[in-house]
DNA sequence: ACTCAGGTATTAC
DNA sequence: GTAATACCTGAG
């Protein structure tokens, strides 16, 4: 762990408010002076930016720079991106007006499987505050300016517990899964080196699903935020309200089948609705 | 007291 | 395959 720091300048499309509040992270909290802090795989990272100047500064185990682009995504050219979904209609147009600093993040494969399990049928408050107990008690702690931080746990520092220490750090219901899968990934019967490397995003939905509490949308979740598959179009409440508004118009949003909305997503947003469902989401989740 | 929140697993047609 | 239902928890 080392400490570094690095300042980028004339960063396009990158807004904090609109990367860390688009639903994808749950380890990053804003400072009272405006910049975020969070912790990630590497370490602790915060993050400020002043006009089209971005600073990371932190204590971590790699090159700053490096992690930065990879983490932050920023060998992709967003403007890209906003082009081709621009075309699509007026109101993909609105909605990347109103979320045009969001980046997906590349996140760490195996944090971002347990923190979507624990996602399930619950808020973001309770999710955050879950994902922080559990790294408090079996994840690394990082000293940083005379402040405590605690890692995700790694594979078998959360295997040390129990279904019932998981169910006293309050995840409810999902205590089971959370030990069930921990428990697949530990011997090996869903090998994270291996998704890592698959090419067909058929292929890695079909691996995941083997895990407990990992449904469609939580697996959608999983590669569009750690494995950059931004063909997957997670389907969510939010997801689904703002395609049947926009979209499909059935009077009981409800009745929407998730076949109906992802054949939409296929035809409007092809190969980037991923990208296309962010800022969707973002968009829907403010003004809704 | 009661509803709701980034769904999933289980059970029953 | 598709529909119905239970499920921890805590904030509003």
């Amino acid at each position: 762990m080392k400490e570094q720091k690095l300042i980028l300048e004339n960063v396009d499309c990158f807004e904090m408010d609109h990367i860390f509040d688009c639903g994808q992270c749950f380890r990053w909290n804003k400072q009272e002076d405006g910049s975020y802090v969070g912790i990630i795989k590497n370490g602790v990272l915060r993050v400020s930016k002043l006009k089209n100047k971005v600073a990371f500064e932190g204590i971590l185990d790699e090159d700053i720079h490096s992690i930065a682009y990879k983490y932050f995504d920023l060998e992709n050219d967003y403007n890209v991106f906003k082009r081709q979904l621009n075309c699509i209609d007026s109101n993909m147009k609105k909605s990347i007006e109103f979320g045009y600093g969001i980046r997906i993040l590349n996140q760490d494969l195996w944090e971002t499987i347990i923190s979507f399990i624990i996602s399930a049928n619950n808020n973001i408050p309770r999710i955050k505050g879950i994902i922080e107990r559990i790294s408090k008690k079996v994840g690394k702690m990082i000293e940083w300016n005379g402040v405590e931080y605690y890692l995700f746990p790694t594979v078998q520092e959360l295997s040390k517990l129990s279904v019932s220490d998981l169910r006293a750090l309050g995840t409810g219901f999902r205590d089971k899964r959370i030990f069930n899968t921990t428990q697949m990934v530990l011997n090996n019967v869903v090998s994270l080196e291996k998704l890592e490397k698959m090419n067909s995003t058929e292929d890695i939905r079909e691996e995941l699903l083997k895990l407990d509490g990992v449904g469609e949308k939580v697996a959608d979740c999983i590669m569009l935020f750690s494995l950059k598959r931004f063909d997957s179009f997670p389907i969510d409440v939010w997801v689904r309200r703002v395609m049947n508004t926009l979209y499909i118009h059935n009077e009981d949003e409800t009745r929407v089948s998730k076949k109906d909305i992802k054949e939409t997503a296929d035809r409007l947003f092809g190969n980037i609705q991923g990208i296309a469902q962010q800022y969707l989401f973002y968009w829907a989740r403010s003004n809704f």
